[in-house]
DNA sequence: ATGAAGCTAATCGTATACCAGAATCCACCA
DNA sequence: TGGTGGATTCTGGTATACGATTAGCTTCAT
């Protein structure tokens, strides 16, 4: 496929990453260099570049001399997240759908079969899978308008997952990633942008009722 | 101020940033990595780091085993950052101007004289101070916005670089600084982000009439 | 007891040396 | 002319050492 080669960074780039997001490094954490690297068995060139592309993320901070810090949630974050992904997720999803190939119809296509297989087990990481195919539907647009949303992407998940995870929203919010999909392929751009649109304002709207609770 | 420690790493992702945008590092060029780091004097390690920060910025592509390319310019990519720019930017800087501080506004009355300075000396650096004025005006917004707004900020600032930099279209930019500024200190926000798409308009429509000759 | 001062241990940031493996180049040969 | 198979050059990564800084702990004076 695309990329098959992948370097140490990168592999430990998305472990470290992966812990952060289920909180397996809890937020206000330091992060300890030699610890992790012993636990992962890499050195401490891929470890901190990958710690580098975290903080990039928004996921670490840090404080020279002192290291890294696992960054707190906090509902302002997960707002502004949220009202930056309404400001671009759409529009860039429906730029993307004039511009997809039938492969990336097809790559779409098996993300979000994933996605769904995924639901079906019992305790899947369909977290994950849903980021895939939100990207999915991005990938053929421009470059930095992806790379924007990944980042976005990735800050959500962490809310969605501390929050929403719990209470499963899973049925309405599958049938309308079929229903994204299928405008998505058709190529049926304002279609699409109504509908993402709304798909983010139902997770947000769970979201904002779990903050309250 | 703020932050006076700085690693190597951030000293040494400063300056090859700057060698990129002001295109002493051509793009398509491959990055020597130890040549590089011997002219600057540094290890592997701050070298590497800084380009991994490269990469996320956009300025840099990486291939596995075969290292790091300076990134293409592009009339796509230019459409791409001024579009998000557009979507991002008149907002962040609204919703900042509720948010500042006294400090905050002494802060981007520092960085606006500074660029007005700059501009007044014959062979002055402003589109560094540009850049930096345009992010005074947002930082007090959200952390996450600033970030993105940083990365567009530094990927405009290329195109603007090889296109606008010739010609002088200084005066009317700098007028409308101010007046973005005075609106921006005074909290008035609707004012700020009409103002401030205004200017992305200008600085856009001057770049699209360099690209067509 | 309490706060300040000083010492100590832990950890970060960086450098250096080294190695395996991929990519590239080039000379040689069909 | 057109491969082909080493040499060469880099990158990516490891191991190790070390100065500097931070944080924690101890000690001492009040």
């Amino acid at each position: 496929m695309n990329i098959v080669v992948r370097t140490l960074s990168d592999q430990t780039y998305e472990i470290v990453r992966r812990r952060i997001l289920v909180g397996a490094m809890q937020p206000g954490t330091a992060v300890r260099q030699d610890v992790i690297a012993a636990e992962l068995g890499v050195s401490k060139i891929p470890l901190r570049e990958a710690l580098g592309r975290l903080e990039q993320d928004g996921l670490l901070s840090s404080y020279p001399n002192r290291g890294y810090v696992v960054r707190d949630l906090s509902t302002d974050e997960a707002s502004e997240v949220f009202a930056l992904r309404l400001k671009l997720e759409p529009g860039a999803v429906a730029e993307a759908c004039l511009r997809a190939t039938p492969a990336d119809h097809a790559a779409a296509e098996t993300a979000l079969s994933a996605l769904e297989a995924e639901l079906a087990k019992p305790d899947g990481d369909h977290v994950s899978f849903n980021r895939a195919f939100h990207l999915a539907l991005v990938r053929p647009g421009g470059h930095i308008t992806f790379q924007l949303m990944e980042r976005l992407q990735i800050l959500a998940e962490r809310y969605v997952r501390v929050h929403l995870e719990p209470m499963g929203r899973d049925e309405r919010a599958s049938q309308e990633h079929r229903e994204i999909l299928t405008a998505w392929t058709r190529g049926d751009a304002a279609e699409v942008e109504a509908l993402t649109v709304n798909h983010i304002l139902g997770t947000l709207s769970d979201l904002k009722q779990q903050l309250s609770t």
